[in-house]
DNA sequence: CTGAATTAGTAACATATGTTACCATCTTCG
DNA sequence: CGAAGATGGTAACATATGTTACTAATTCAG
């Protein structure tokens, strides 16, 4: 089973070689580099990690939700979380409460300070998403959205 | 200097919320962790680290390298690329020479296994490039390349 | 020349991250 | 019920990764 060869124009026949800089996987891991970086600056004045600011943003949005919950909606697994959450209560940024159902799980909610917090990197972060956004015409900004679902969809499949 | 808000359309006035699954920089760096992930499969097999296969990239591309040219190349340090360098010719895959007109620089090149190994893992990923750019459309793979471009200028771009 | 400043690379340390094994709770089903 | 498994979470260990400081070689100003 051949799959059409998207990425560029290649002789028939002739080996396509590979270069990093036009390897559309590399580049998008790249990127995805880039930006982390460029996104941990703006709260790494807050003293927050990047799982850290993961876990806050997770519950920020969802106000309340087990620990078990931000390991699903993030890339991190469960001993990540775990840890950023020791060290954000510690912080005070949040509080836990075991689930009154079942006493395995732990309730995550922000602190009136985590909130706080929470709120000042979301602001930043969101005019971050602007500012990288801001080049890209409307028409491109569409195509941009379908293709990252794709992308999402094709890079979650399993082998084949 | 207020910028367009080009990722969603949103009420004016009314304060954006943060929503990670829709949060353009969160997504990107969360499709790069998958692919990641996908790639790492690849060449897990043939004992190579992800570091390592960056590395055996660069040289398999340009044959006769310095290490601090992959350092230039790629998103690792120094050391990343020292340890991987290292790893790599006691592995038996590069070897490294003394350049002649500065003698601090370790000029890098394949050696046969190191080539073979080479070859095997890029065909697999650019199968999987394939596999990954097969779902878009012509003119989706066309804008995704251009986006890309952009992206990757903005996200480079030191804040303002 | 010669010695201050730069650069390539590495060593040694600190920190972060992944892995395995574990405890406590809960669920299931005989 | 009540034992066999599943699940949420953490501890303790191993490994990987970043940071700082250093050596050796080179460049450059005077």
């Amino acid at each position: 089973m051949t799959v059409a060869c998207v990425a560029r124009k290649a002789p028939p026949g002739k080996k396509r070689k590979l270069v990093l800089e036009q390897f559309a996987p590399y580049r998008i891991v790249a990127l995805g580099h880039a930006i982390s970086d460029r996104l941990s600056r703006v709260y790494r004045d807050e003293n927050i990690t990047i799982p850290e600011w993961r876990v806050l943003a997770v519950i920020g949005e969802t106000a309340q939700v087990a620990a078990r919950d931000v390991v699903r909606r993030t890339p991190m697994d469960k001993m990540t979380v775990s840890r950023a959450v020791a060290s954000l209560e510690q912080k005070g940024f949040v509080e836990r409460a075991t689930d009154a159902g079942d006493r395995r799980v732990s309730m995550l909610s922000l602190s009136p300070q985590g909130r706080e917090v929470f709120e000042r990197i979301a602001a930043l972060a969101l005019a971050f998403e602007d500012d990288l956004l801001s080049t890209l015409e409307p028409d491109e900004a569409a195509a941009f959205r379908a293709v990252l679902e794709k992308l999402e969809e094709q890079a979650r499949a399993e082998d084949a």
